[in-house]
DNA sequence: TTGAAAGCGCTAACAC
DNA sequence: GTGTTAGCGCTTTCAA
């Protein structure tokens, strides 16, 4: 036995094919890689790797030539659709770039993002996609240290690193508001779900105070549920809302999960929608416009923006905010 | 200079921080996971290991040891929760042992699983899991000759190769079947979508019919939609039915989505669930059960299929199929 | 067009 | 407890 250890009992090598082929090493690299090869010598190594199932190890050919093609995406949650539409933008375009996608979820804790920033950065990745601007202080280190492109996605409300790619929240939380009042809501109340862990629907809510307190509207009802936004949790908060009265008109919801609720306990209810009572949501999901009453909500740009973080991360272009900006779902609840 | 080249040239290695440590590599690599090493030895190389802000790298590490943490998950769609669902599972599972997945999407094209499959292959991953039964021969052939665990998941109508984790959707479809039978239906329809891509639900609807075969009930209707499943398919699929009429009293749906769709019709159109028509679907999706009236349906084991077949995919168990079951979700649709 | 030698950053094996 | 040597499987460099 020349070999004292195998790594991988069962892997071929390329030098299995090299010798098999009878030339050396870097010709079956050349040929695996579009190098300058005879053509008849590149027929002879092909057979040999077919009829093998050869398939070249990119641990060593990365660790040799420096170029990964991992990129790590980062995520809060896969639990809400909104994630995984960021995700699947993303690995389209990865994807077709010959990219592979090393995906963590943080579930929300900034502690979970900063280990797996780490644990990603060991693989020596192409770049990073993270989800949002918040990051602890070690973790903002990192990502500047690594010399690789990251970019930071849905929001734009704050200070990137890199590449920033999303929408003002807290402008759309404004221009939700602006929308309820110019159709002549003034009573207005909000639900939502923990804001300490989305800080995105903090933004937009505190946009959408924003704009009230410069108008003739007032939010004269919150109500707060504890953990993940839901349409169980939506439809609780909404129910308490108007268990309490106080005259509310209109509810903004801190997404359409939450809005969604809104709709089901007032179509359970009988409760005149938008007459008695206008809904609002955010993210303008498909399911919701294809309620009885189509959900009056902003679009967000979840897929683009995975795809044009993806674009840049692999790219080469500068530093730069991108705003995807959002659409005005005017819908039929409010 | 003694270096001809440097792969990652802000990169730190483990020969940095051995010299500034005045020790040799092992003695850093040997802190760095835990072996025989002093006290003080081991305190000083942390601390420069901190203030340099080193991260291993794990590609030279796994080219040496042959241990990888990498992980490959390959699913159909990411534009389903479902699948969402199953990945958060696994991943909750392979984080915590340590591992990290590497994510691909079919788009449910089996030459693009088997593409992603070489792709992954490529990394030397510890292990593979993918959805279903169904592969090329040639996905068959590299997952059986690469000599890592595989789990396929959600099906077990159908030979595995490795770990089988799921459930028999045949199964489910004859429980749909037997359900509405016992409660008086007679004349069934049926609303699908593009069965020829989503195998599974084409297993449901077969178990569904067998069933019905055997019974005093009858398929009366059948809508199948092109593309996707989604809310505005299953609305339009059940539209047809009833504008055809023919007297069907139930309608099974390929899954909740589309099931969800049929409830937005009825409830637009004053339509009395399940008195006039009941529906049902297949899923167990939280929104469904938010509605006012809860859908009648089945709950998969999405999240557990994950988890599961994670955890077997890291261990050192023998081949296996776990049957994880499902459960019958009477809701107030049917 | 092809090859030999050196090295990517790390760890296993075996000293000392 | 610590170091030396020899690779892991590939690509780069330089030479023929």
């Amino acid at each position: 036995m020349a070999r004292t250890r195998r790594a991988d009992p069962r892997g071929i090598t390329l030098a299995d094919i090299a010798r098999a082929a009878g030339v050396s090493k870097i010709t079956v690299s050349r040929v695996l890689r579009g190098g300058p090869v005879a053509g008849e010598t590149r027929d002879r190594v092909l057979e040999i790797v077919r009829r093998l199932g050869y398939v070249p190890n990119r641990l060593a050919g990365t660790l040799s030539s420096a170029g990964s093609n991992l990129v790590g995406v980062i995520i809060p949650s896969l639990a809400n659709i909104v994630f995984p539409d960021v995700l699947r933008g993303a690995e389209a375009v990865l994807d077709a770039a010959g990219f592979r996608s090393v995906v963590g979820v943080t579930d929300y804790d900034p502690a979970r993002e900063e280990g797996l920033i780490e644990a990603m950065l060991a693989w020596r990745p192409a770049g990073l996609i993270v989800t949002g601007l918040e990051h602890t202080d070690r973790s903002r280190a990192m990502l500047t240290h690594a010399g690789i492109r990251v970019a930071e996605l849905m929001d734009l409300d704050g200070a990137g690193l890199d590449i920033v790619v999303g929408l003002s929240n807290r402008a759309a939380g404004r221009a939700s508001a602006r929308h309820l009042i110019e159709r002549g809501y003034r009573r207005l109340a909000y639900v939502g779900h923990d804001l300490g862990q989305d800080r995105r629907a903090a933004k937009r809510f505190e946009g959408f105070r924003e704009a009230l307190s410069e108008s003739a509207a007032a939010l004269v009802a919150t109500e707060l549920m504890p953990g993940r936004s839901s349409a169980a949790a939506g439809r609780e908060g909404l129910a308490r809302i108007l268990d309490r009265d106080g005259g509310v008109d209109a509810v903004y919801f801190s997404n359409d999960d939450m809005a969604m609720g809104g709709c089901f306990l007032c179509l359970a209810r009988g409760i005149a929608v938008p007459d008695r009572v206008a809904l609002f949501g955010f993210n303008g999901l498909d399911l919701a416009q294809a309620l009885p009453q189509p959900l009056s909500t902003i679009r967000s740009p979840r897929v683009r923006m995975g795809e044009v973080g993806a674009r840049l991360v692999c790219g080469r272009e500068p530093a730069t905010v991108v705003d995807l900006g959002f659409e005005l779902v005017p819908g039929a609840t409010a």
